[in-house]
DNA sequence: AATATATTTAACCAAATGGTTAAATAAGTA
DNA sequence: TACTTATTTAACCATTTGGTTAAATATATT
């Protein structure tokens, strides 16, 4: 919870693709893993993180794990950079 | 330059702390420092962090170097973050 | 039950990060 | 010039990060 965790999690180049990708709707563990050239183990730990963050859920379907998008953690940090440009707030 | 320096920069909570200091004006490394408890060689680290990222400008006056905010480097992230929530864009 | 597939967890490693103290640099002042 | 103040840079250190391979776990299939 809160901004750091997201933010922390946003900082890393591989997870932030993960989640673009994730954009175009839920994906398998395997589907994620194949779109980067690293090990599923790498990609797995960065899922963990996403998830602690809250970025993602993840529901398990037999034999996989599929992953969606979840964008509401993400109104905080909107929230704190507009304050940094000194938006004006109701 | 790019997003990835910007959210790198953003990552570490007294960076951010730095950035909340200067919404309300610009402050010198000295002023900056006296408002975290770690020294001001940490402090002048994080300046360069986010000098680097352009997220402050610096302006060297007689013994003094003052820092200001810059914001405009926040719009790509803005863009970035809003594109994730699928926002619709002009 | 045995095997194959999907995914995570464990153990390990190198590089990056954020801190410290001490030395270097820059500018103002006695 | 010598001294003081402001700030950065250098050298170092512990922790975190992001990767690897191998082992563990979970489910489906034969």
């Amino acid at each position: 919870m809160g901004i750091q965790n997201t933010i922390k999690a946003l900082s890393d180049p591989i997870r932030r693709e993960i989640l673009e990708l994730l954009k175009s709707g839920r994906r398998s563990a395997g589907e994620i893993a194949n779109h980067f050239p690293v090990s599923g183990a790498a990609i797995s730990k960065h899922l963990s993180v996403l998830r602690d963050a809250d970025l993602i859920r993840d529901a398990r379907e037999g034999k996989f794990i599929f992953y969606e998008l979840n964008t509401s953690v993400l109104e905080e940090v909107l929230l704190w950079l507009g304050g940094l440009k000194g938006e004006k707030n109701d």
